[in-house]
DNA sequence: GTAGGTTCTTTAATTAAGTTAACTTACATG
DNA sequence: CATGTAAGTTAACTTAATTAAAGAACCTAC
């Protein structure tokens, strides 16, 4: 437990009015006294230092309630800049964005593989690099680079500990970027990134309690609690595309059997399909052997009734996972995210009334369903918003 | 979020010391200041206070270590005693501990179905004030009454939302209770009550992140995250006896198929050795109607091997949702109770061997799981600690 | 047995930062 | 233009932690 000092009590002060202006702004400073419980004088001389640090500056004038119009107050969005990285499989994405999200640049790389740990974090630098002397004019402004990196991370150490796709272990990436910028660096897993993405940038704005789960070639979640991005003991937290949901199911790459991802992720889309085929189930795919997940989308969206009832079931199976979710972490909002929920047109309306159907009390029947409508550097934002985790929510006393 | 203040720094320091006193106590007032990074003279003008409000008091002289001998500071478990309450689907369980949780007194009180609200706020009322008046020299020293009440509980507001084994809704027993007597009065769900006395009284002690899974009639568990208990958005998070586990399971009493409840619960038992035994296993058992969870333990207990192999089975269902568990929350401990864990000997080497076997990391296969030793009252315990966070945790600022 | 060093605890002065109360600025209204 | 009201600032005050120093109690060594 951190113990209570002036310092921190200043500090959290400050993150409450920082907090305040980014989700309410622009907004007066009275407003914010009213709204904090924070006096007058204390709020005046904490937004002062905000406006020296150039995280907020003071904007129009509010409309006058029979008195001195208020000054209202808002984020520099254009102060600070902040570069997210997506470290996945196979390729790196990167972008650039002001401290509002907005991307100012992006770029993507292909990872060479196999690769060595050394090979990896030489390229991870390079093409930080990169974006850097690309856009030296915001250069100076950068308070800090994002890494969402796939796989078992360190979020406190900073440190990969397990890559599956690069078969590599205990990779010190935040200690790499560190030696060589002089930015703030936070490295985190990539689902739950995305988590973090949302509550940020997208529909969990607000929400205390969310599960993001991306349902793609494999499964997983990012899980956020009271407001802050959980991990658990060991950082699996959220693991959940090996949630076992059918004692008998088909074999994992994990090894067990029955896992969730066995019947909701991709491939396992695919694979069931091709199964009904060799049954000789009437339908407009034929292909046995390329076929994928894909194209059971698209001839369900042709109109092939077959390939929607693939995609009904696995809404289904995709259903009664999110209820296990819900009897287990209760979250106020699930948003779904992944390759898979390309499909979301088939698979929300069985979703919910899979849930709904299922769903133990009343109350949690409300428990939104949503897809994630951040679109294509979703993991990336994520990445960003590690960096406003610590501007924002932890502290407000940074040296910029 | 709750603003910085000076009352609030004070009291968070307040609870930090005598969090520390309560865990490492016989401690001196030096050691604290060096644990705690708060300088002396803070830890003596906070640990005066805390000795004036008689919750601390000094102890022996320790040892020197070249100077000075420390005093020792210790927890005054006699100053205080708390009530806790049990309120079980058929009966009631009070006990009167001192701080430390030492059962002074206790008592037992059947309730008579079926009951109204009515009648029962007032039998809660009336055992409660029995169990005052018995015990008058205590009365004046009582500081809180906590009670642990099945069902959906809405913890904030001390309201029972829906009891299924009585049927009732929305009763305020908070409120009753306070209307009744001077003391402060805490309500929470019984499976969570059961988690917060192993991490007061229990193997929990100390651990941050834990799941206390009760396994009888039905199944339910009680998380504690960061060391505060976890409710989820509508009071229903470890809910996990609902968690699907076997897409085309038997049928549970929530309607659903394959709920983990319909393979482990100590019912799904019996029902599993009746289906055995009408399909003619080799076996001792022979009474088809009557057969409980506990006869099979007994016939295992004899040597008979059809028993033995019905609860390795269970203790492998058990292992399979510990480890879906361990992907979702990833708790450092796991904390099994409950009637079903009275075959303890028999269901622990298989559900340990299951969850090393199907854990995704190897950090994650060092989850500590055990079987709860806090034998009769442990609800009612858990009841009490309650009172104990409020105390310790939450503020250290109350009127006593 | 006493001097010097060490550790524990308390006292006194200082400082950080929130709070209170009063004041200034700026605007609206009659 | 006088009055009232809201927004924001200034100055005095208060709280509670921190710093510095003193005092208390003990140990070891000469």
């Amino acid at each position: 437990m951190q113990r209570g000092s002036f310092k921190g009590m200043k500090s959290l002060n400050k993150s409450i009015i920082l907090t305040k202006i980014l989700n309410e702004g622009p907004i007066s400073r009275a407003q914010i006294a009213k709204d904090t419980q924070l006096t007058p004088p204390t709020v005046g001389s904490l937004v002062k230092e905000l406006i020296d640090q150039r995280i907020v500056k003071e904007s129009t004038q509010g409309t006058s309630k029979g008195g001195r119009k208020p000054t209202m107050l808002v984020i520099d969005q254009q102060a600070y800049y902040m570069i997210g990285i997506d470290a996945g499989p196979s390729q790196i994405d990167l972008i650039l964005t002001d401290l509002s999200g907005k991307i100012i640049a992006n770029a993507q790389h292909q990872l060479l593989l196999p690769i060595t740990d050394k090979q990896f974090l030489t390229q991870l630098i390079h093409v930080t690099e990169a974006m850097v002397t690309d856009h030296v004019k915001y250069s100076d402004h950068i308070i800090g680079i994002g890494v969402a990196m796939h796989g078992v991370v360190d979020a406190n150490e900073g440190e990969s500990l397990y890559a599956p796709n690069l078969n590599l272990r205990d990779m010190p990436i935040a200690e790499a970027l560190s030696n060589h910028f002089s930015y703030m660096v936070k490295v985190e897993n990539d689902a739950r990134a995305l988590a973090l993405a949302e509550t940020w940038f997208g529909q969990g704005k607000g929400y205390d309690r969310l599960v993001a789960v991306n349902i793609g070639t494999g499964v997983g979640a990012g899980v956020v609690i009271e407001g802050d991005l959980y991990h658990g003991e060991t950082f699996i937290a959220g693991e959940i595309g090996h949630m076992t949901i059918d004692l008998n199911g088909a074999r994992c790459s994990c090894g067990n059997y029955g896992c969730w991802q066995t019947v909701i992720s991709g491939p396992s889309i695919a694979t069931r399909t091709k199964q009904f085929i060799k049954e000789g189930m009437d339908t407009s795919l034929t292909d046995l052997t390329d076929v994928t997940a894909f194209d059971v989308f698209e001839a369900a969206e042709a109109g092939d009734t077959f390939a929607q009832k693939i995609l009904t079931e696995t809404g289904y199976y995709i259903g009664v996972g999110l209820t296990n979710l819900i009897h287990t972490i209760n979250p106020s909002q699930i948003i779904l995210n992944g390759g898979v929920m390309k499909a979301n047109t088939y698979l929300m309306p069985i979703i919910k009334e899979t849930i709904a159907e299922r769903v133990l009390t009343r109350a949690a029947k409300d428990t939104l369903v949503t897809v994630s409508e951040l679109g294509d550097h979703a993991t990336a934002l994520g990445a960003v918003a590690l960096i406003l985790v610590e501007l924002f929510a932890k502290n407000g006393e940074l040296e910029l």
